[in-house]
DNA sequence: TTTGTTTATTGTAATATTGCAATATAATAA
DNA sequence: TTATTATATTGCAATATTACAATAAACAAA
């Protein structure tokens, strides 16, 4: 095999494996990093920032990108990405929910 | 390639990266989100509980080990699998630490 | 001891991810 | 029009992940 078996899980199960799965590499860790750091965010800085080629970093962009944690929009030539806080209230959201349930728990 | 190239990045954000590839897949959220459900939390359980088979299910088990998202504690022939909440508090900051960096921001 | 029960490991096939060179696309500037 | 600049896409090799049958290991009960 080695394909997951996702349409055994629910839709909530699957959409949050995927955000995660979205942050589950350190060079999209690193891109959100920076993105908090800057004010312009623009893919060419990023591409001067991260040790990675143009066409890597784009494809990081693109996952990201997909699972809604980051938008970007088009300002000439240039693409100005930032985070989408709605996805991050969603990920604090689902772990407000974790430390809900572990009150009830023995360890 | 197909390697990530981990050595490129901070301690921190390799750190980050392997919490959520740990949580990066529907079955190991479907875990975590079971052991929340029940008091006792033993391995045979989730078994029944899930549409994979055992070694499969241990496999993940060991995942979420690994990445102290969950611990086991011998309990007999059973293993006493919980949720460390230790881990869950460091996933917090983190999206702490994002939110407070975010209100400075244009988006 | 042997038997049963629970969990882990090994081996392997199918599939997914990562990284990048080469190339393509899109928009602006000259 | 022809550059130039910024980003995306394609194609492919290297590596990682997923799933599970078969087997092993660890322990309790008979």
């Amino acid at each position: 095999m080695g394909a997951s078996k996702s349409e055994s899980f629910s839709i909530e199960q699957n959409e949050m494996a995927s955000l995660f799965k979205a942050l589950s590499h350190p060079a999209r860790i690193a891109i959100v990093d920076y993105l908090l750091t800057v004010d312009s965010c623009i893919c060419g800085d990023i591409v001067n920032e991260l040790p990675l080629a143009q066409p890597t970093i784009s494809q990081h962009l693109k996952e990201l990108k997909n699972a809604n944690i980051i938008k970007g929009t088009i300002e000439g030539t240039a693409i100005c990405y930032c985070i989408n806080p709605d996805t991050i209230d969603k990920i604090e959201n689902h772990f407000g929910m974790i430390r809900h349930k572990l009150k009830n728990k023995c360890c």
